[in-house]
RNA sequence: CGGGGUGUAGCGCAGUCCGGUAGCGCACCUGGUUUGGGACCAGGGUGUCGUAGGUUCGAAUCCUAUCACCCCGACCA
C-alpha cells in the first residue's frame, strides 16, 4: 500500500481531550476519529488492526468447535420481556420504537437473542454442546463513556453462548472457552491475568475476567504472589483476624458526642483508630431499607452486599430514611436501632468489643459496645472489600493491588435463561430438559486499546507482528528519478512476496517519515536511502529495538521473512 | 445525577476581564529551493467565534437560556 493513496491523518499534538495513552496514540497514529461521546469511528488503518484480532478471535473459536452467526442487533421487546430483563436491564439499554409503536431494544447483550435462535431451532440432545457465537456490535448507554474506545457507548463484542445437556457438559464447555481465550489473548501479544469475578447481573455461578494489568484501568485486583489467587474487587474475599481485640472488656456505656458524625470526626474525639469503631450504613435493597455494620477502616463492598442480600438493587438510602429508621440525624446510626430493620453485619463484627458505635440517638454515641452481648447478630456476610495488605484467603499471605482493564469475561449462566425462556431439548429418553448455559464475552476495541497500552514508547505505537495493520513500513528516502525507481523496486519485491507493507512514497523530509513510522509502529521498517544507492545495503530495523541491519538486495527478501517469522513466533 | 472545566480554521491554542470589522503555530493548497530524525522562501484562508435570544450605533467579548464535549465522583456484564 502507497502511503500517498492511504490515508493516514497523523497528528504532531496530542488531542486535548484524550487523556490516557491508548486514546491519545489511536488518534495521533490516524487509526479512530471520534464522532461523539462514546462513538468512534475507524479509519482504513485502525480498521485493519480491529480485523486482524476479529480473525485471532475467529480461528481460535472455530478451533474451540464454536459456531458463527450473525444476530439482528434490533431485538424486539418480547424476547426481553419473556427474561425479566426489560425491566431489569434499566436506563443502560438503548429503547426505540418503530413507526407502529413496536418496541425494540438496541442489542446490549444477546443472551435472548441467542436462547431464542436456539430454542426454535434445536430440539434434540443430539445437536448438544453447542457454542453458538458472533462478533457484532453491542449498545450500551453507559452512564459515563470514557477513555475513547475503552468504555464506549457503541463497541465490538465478540460474544458466544455454550448450551450443554448437563453440568459436566458446561464445566468442558467452559474450560474450552478459558483455553481459547488466553490463545486469543497471548496471540494479540497481550498479557492477561484470569481473575475470580463477580456474575453481576447476567446470574450463574463461576466466573472469571481476563484483565490487562494497567493503570488506567477502571478494575481492581487482589494479588496474592505467595500461592497464585487472583480477584476482582468485587469478589475478591480476604481472611479476617481471629484474635480477639486486646483490652479489658468494657462496659456499654453512652458518651456525649456533640456534632461528631464521621469516622474521621470520631477518630478525632476518642483519639483511636478507625478500626474501634462500628460503620452503620443503611441501603435501600430494592427500596427496603437494611441496615449494613462494618468495621470502621473497611469499605462496603455493594456488589457482595447486593449479593448477601439477594437483592436486584442496592443504594445508599437518602438521609429522611436514614433518620426514619434511626430515630435520629444522619451520622449517629448504630446497629441498636429503637426499631427494628433488617441489619446485616459482616463477618468481622463476631468478634467485636470495645468498640464505639452511633447510639442512634442525635449527639450520642455508644462505647464499650461488644457484639453478641449488646446486639444478636442475625445476619452476617462478607460485606466489605479486600485491600492491599489483607490476609489471602487461601494462604494467609499479604494481598497485593493493581488496576486492570477487563477484556474478557466468562461465565457460567446456569439455567437462567433456558428456564425463563422455556428452551428444552430432548434427551435420549424423549424427556425434555432444560439445556444449561454458559456465557463469554470479548471487547474487540477494548482489546485493541489494551494492545497500545501494553505496547508503546515515547514515540508511539509498537505493535506485535499478529495484529500490526501492516508489517512493514517502507521508508524511501530518494532525490533523483533513479533512486526514486530504485525504492520502487523495493517495494515490488516486497509486494511480491506477499509482505503486508505500507510504503511511504510521499515528497517529504526523512524525519517526518521516520516520525510517523514511529509513531504508527510497524513492527520491521525497511529504510531505502543513500546506504542503498551508494553501497547497495538495505535498512531494516525493528520498531522495539534500535538496532539497524544492513543486507544487500539478495538476502533482503529473506532476511525481512525471517524477521516477520520470528516476531510472529514471539507472540503465538 | 453531583462537583469542576472547555467550546474560536482539520489539530493545538491566543483574543473575552476592559465591546470597535477574526488572530498565532502546525496541517492544507500553488510555485520554487531542499532531503538521513518533525526543512526553507514567497503566495493562499479553508471560520455561522457551539446554538438561540437579548442589551448596544456596534458583541467572540456583556446578559439569559440552551446544547455539546472533557475530568473527578456516583453508577455500570
Amino acid at each position: 500500500m502507497r502511503f500517498t493513496r492511504y490515508l493516514v491523518p497523523t497528528l504532531r499534538e496530542d488531542p486535548s481531550d484524550a487523556v490516557v495513552m491508548s486514546h491519545r496514540l489511536m488518534l495521533r497514529a490516524g487509526l479512530i476519529r471520534k464522532e461523539s461521546a462514546g462513538m468512534y469511528l475507524y479509519l482504513p488503518l485502525g480498521f485493519r488492526v480491529l480485523r486482524k484480532i476479529t480473525d485471532i478471535v475467529r480461528e481460535e473459536m472455530e478451533r474451540a468447535g464454536a459456531l458463527e452467526f450473525l444476530m439482528p442487533e434490533l431485538t424486539s421487546a418480547d424476547l426481553w420481556k419473556e427474561s425479566g430483563r426489560w425491566e431489569a436491564m434499566g436506563k443502560e439499554m438503548i429503547r426505540i420504537k418503530d413507526r407502529n409503536g413496536l418496541e425494540y431494544a438496541l442489542a446490549p447483550t444477546h443472551e435472548e437473542a441467542f436462547t431464542a435462535a436456539v430454542r426454535s431451532i434445536v430440539s434434540s440432545y443430539r445437536d448438544l454442546p453447542l457454542n453458538a457465537y458472533q462478533i457484532n456490535t453491542k449498545f450500551r448507554d453507559e452512564i459515563r463513556p470514557r477513555y475513547g474506545v475503552m468504555r464506549s457507548k457503541e463497541f465490538i463484542m465478540k460474544d458466544a453462548y455454550s448450551f450443554d445437556m448437563d453440568e459436566a457438559g458446561l464445566e468442558r464447555s467452559y474450560q474450552s472457552m478459558r483455553k481459547a481465550y488466553r490463545n486469543i489473548f497471548s496471540r494479540c501479544g497481550i498479557e492477561t491475568i484470569p481473575v475470580e469475578a463477580d456474575t453481576g447481573a447476567m446470574g450463574g455461578s463461576a466466573s472469571e475476567e481476563f484483565m490487562v494489568a494497567s493503570e488506567v484501568g477502571e478494575e481492581v485486583l487482589l494479588l496474592c504472589a505467595a500461592c497464585g489467587y487472583k480477584a476482582n474487587q468485587e469478589r475478591a474475599q480476604y481472611r479476617r483476624s481471629e484474635a480477639a481485640p486486646a483490652g479489658e472488656p468494657e462496659d456499654l456505656r453512652v458518651v456525649d458526642t456533640p456534632n461528631v458524625r464521621t469516622i474521621d470526626d470520631l477518630a478525632v474525639f476518642f483519639n483511636c483508630g478507625a478500626d474501634r469503631f462500628l460503620k452503620s450504613i443503611v441501603y435501600l435493597a430494592d427500596s427496603t431499607p437494611v441496615m449494613a455494620v462494618v468495621p470502621g477502616d473497611r469499605e462496603i463492598n455493594e456488589v457482595k452486599l447486593k449479593n448477601a442480600l439477594g437483592a436486584l438493587e442496592v443504594e445508599l438510602a437518602p438521609d429522611a430514611i436514614v433518620e426514619e429508621v434511626t430515630s435520629a440525624p444522619v451520622g449517629f446510626a448504630g446497629p441498636m436501632t429503637k426499631k427494628p430493620v433488617r441489619t446485616i453485619f459482616d463477618l468481622s463484627i463476631r468478634t467485636t468489643r470495645n468498640a464505639i458505635t452511633g447510639a442512634n440517638e442525635k449527639d450520642k454515641h455508644y462505647a464499650g459496645v461488644k457484639a453478641g452481648r449488646d446486639f444478636i447478630i442475625a445476619q452476617e456476610a462478607d460485606i466489605t472489600s479486600a485491600v492491599k495488605g489483607d490476609a489471602c484467603p487461601q494462604c494467609g499471605a499479604a494481598l497485593d493491588e493493581r488496576k486492570g482493564i477487563e477484556v474478557g469475561h466468562i461465565f457460567k449462566l446456569g439455567y437462567k435463561y433456558t428456564k425463563s425462556m422455556n428452551l428444552t431439548v430432548l434427551d435420549e429418553n424423549g424427556k425434555a430438559v432444560y439445556p444449561i448455559m454458559g456465557c463469554y464475552g470479548i471487547g474487540v476495541n477494548r482489546t485493541m486499546a489494551a494492545v497500545i497500552e501494553q505496547h508503546n514508547d515515547d514515540k508511539g505505537i509498537s505493535w506485535p507482528m499478529t495484529v500490526a495493520p501492516f508489517q512493514v513500513h517502507l521508508v524511501g528516502i530518494a532525490k533523483s528519478e533513479d533512486e526514486i525507481s530504485a525504492v520502487e523496486e523495493i517495494y515490488g519485491m516486497l509486494s511480491n512476496a506477499g509482505i503486508e507493507v505500507l510504503y511511504d512514497d510521499r515528497k517529504a523530509s526523512p524525519g517526518v517519515k521516520f516520525a510517523d513510522a514511529d509513531l504508527i509502529g510497524m513492527p520491521v521498517r525497511v529504510t531505502v536511502g543513500k546506504s542503498y544507492f551508494k553501497d547497495g545495503e538495505i535498512e531494516v530495523k525493528l520498531r522495539r529495538e534500535s538496532e539497524i541491519v544492513r543486507v544487500g538486495k539478495d538476502a533482503f527478501i529473506g532476511h525481512v521473512r525471517g524477521l516477520i517469522e520470528i516476531e510472529w513466533g514471539r507472540i503465538s
